[in-house]
DNA sequence: TAACAAATCGTTCAAATCGTCCAAATCGTC
DNA sequence: GACGATTTGGACGATTTGAACGATTTGTTA
């Protein structure tokens, strides 16, 4: 992997839950291997640590911390990452996936980035392999599961790093819809975008999407649309809810496999999008953040 | 953070109101799990200890002197609890809700007992006002994302003490079934009695469950079951999964309000509950965590 | 290149923890 | 209630740990 992957002593103290006099001294005891720096400042091996901490009994208080934040852009292989995902996902390893999945947020990778280069391939190669009768719908459900439970750490992730007034959006996969996936990965890059999502969640009725216009006023609106069952009915019903949601300005997005061409084509929308990346360029255009220089020497952490 | 995930054996014999040897040999005994620092300093994991109190019933004298965010009285009011988190869920406060619901572990309180005296009850009467016609399905989903969001963090956290090997247990709920919070707080009940759940999710076909059962080798299957469209292809579909599940010796744990006296009189199953807490006992029964040895004089023979 | 902030260095020293001993308290059984 | 086995917890010196200090190194910014 990141064989030449330097941490500090500071970086390995906070992540074994000792202090840094401790591991200075370990290192010096020779417990510890390490490289020094002309200056003198200690440079572990992270190889080194993890074998040390894993054969020996060492405290482990967060491991995660010691893996390198990798330089946003293009150092992290996508492809690979998906293809290693879809791998973990067949054969339902959750811990393998769970640690690919909320690696990508250390890794600087943008929460849309994740959905459409990473999960969503990985997730098509599942659905496909079903549809050919290679898997069960059980290792699609358990894949589902997975993803799902490691979106929800990262939303928790994003969430306690919450701060001001951010605008409502509102959101959810109408009735007789099942993928609750899609909508879990809307919730996380209007997050990381600077809204505060509303998940109504699957199975959502267009009058409650309807009356949680009125009732939350948020200034967005996104509908996943996964299959439709009987277009005529959906319709209206759809046509009934932008009319409302246009009436008071608030756009609407909609996205998912179940807008065919056909269907898009006789239907009114603020903005569509394949993808979770178009979804954040949107939002973001609607509320544009503010962002802030770091200062000093902000490496690590 | 979790900066404070680490505890010293003084810290936990000062909550626990018992002596510092009593905690160093509780944990050479492999009663408390810990890890070593090379200079032999034990390390515990502030979950380590929550748990253990949770399961068993140790003394409890003080767990804010563990943390300085633990409540200092060990009393935990769990009808006020549910009275609030009701308020927070009828109101949309997420992060409200998270802190209530993620505050109970804090307190040493069990899943099972956060599932049947708290969410449960505020879950009912939110299901009661929409039934009333007082609010509407949108609230009753939002409240039931929040209330998800939640257990999935609890669940993170339980998930971070990764453990020895731990039997499988696999469930879900059944086909038409969307009702995903009830399989979730199984999930997160069956990882707090040490077992390893595979939950399937909502709208699981029962030939999955089957395929599970051959592929997984589980040693649990739950079946959590909302409504029942069909009694009559409902109980074709159950029986040929229970006697599947029988004839591998796989217990079928099942519960749920869509088990009506009259369904079940006439369903075949190894354990009903319509709680949490049953279930946490039996699956418990099953796979008994390790415990002291009776005191006393051995046995003859 | 110079300036600056953050991180790390080496050192010292008080506090915490270790392992081990043994007496007192507690439990199950008779 | 008496007995024996077991658990508990205080005390001891030896060891480990971690916070504080000023001096130095490191990486970014101007």
């Amino acid at each position: 992997m990141d064989d030449l992957a330097y941490v500090s002593t500071a970086q390995v103290s906070r992540a074994l839950g000792v202090g840094v006099t401790t591991i200075k001294r370990w290192v010096d005891d020779g417990i510890l291997p390490a490289h020094r720096t002309p200056g003198g400042h200690r440079k572990l091996l992270l190889a080194d640590v993890l074998r040390l901490v894993r054969e020996n009994d060492f405290p482990q208080l967060d491991l995660a911390r010691l893996h390198p934040s990798l330089p946003s852009g293009s150092a992290v292989d996508e492809t690979k990452l998906s293809r290693d995902l879809y791998a973990a996902l067949r054969h339902g390893d959750g811990a393998a996936a769970r640690f690919l999945i909320e690696g990508t947020e250390r890794c600087g990778m943008r929460a849309a980035t994740l959905a459409d280069a990473v999960i969503a391939p990985a997730m098509h190669r599942i659905g496909v392999e079903w549809e050919q009768g290679r898997i069960d719908v059980m290792h699609e459900h358990r894949a589902t599961q997975i993803c799902l439970e490691s979106l929800y750490a990262l939303k928790s992730h994003l969430l306690s790093q919450a701060t001001q007034a951010r605008p409502v959006a509102v959101g959810g996969v109408p009735e007789g819809q099942l993928h609750a996936l899609a909508s879990q990965l809307v919730e996380l890059v209007l997050l990381e975008c600077g809204w505060s999502p509303v998940n109504l969640g699957p199975n959502t009725p267009f009058s409650s999407f309807r009356k949680a216009l009125t009732e939350l006023r948020p200034r967005l609106l996104w509908l996943s649309i996964h299959r439709v069952e009987e277009p005529t009915t959906f319709l209206a019903a759809y046509r009934e809810l932008y009319d409302e949601a246009h009436k008071s300005g608030i756009p609407v997005a909609i996205g998912g496999p179940g807008l065919t061409d056909d269907l898009r084509a006789v239907m009114p929308y603020t903005t569509y999008g394949d993808g979770m990346t178009h979804l954040a360029d949107f939002a973001s255009s609607l509320h544009p953040r503010p962002r802030r220089r770091p200062r000093g020497r902000p490496r690590g952490t």
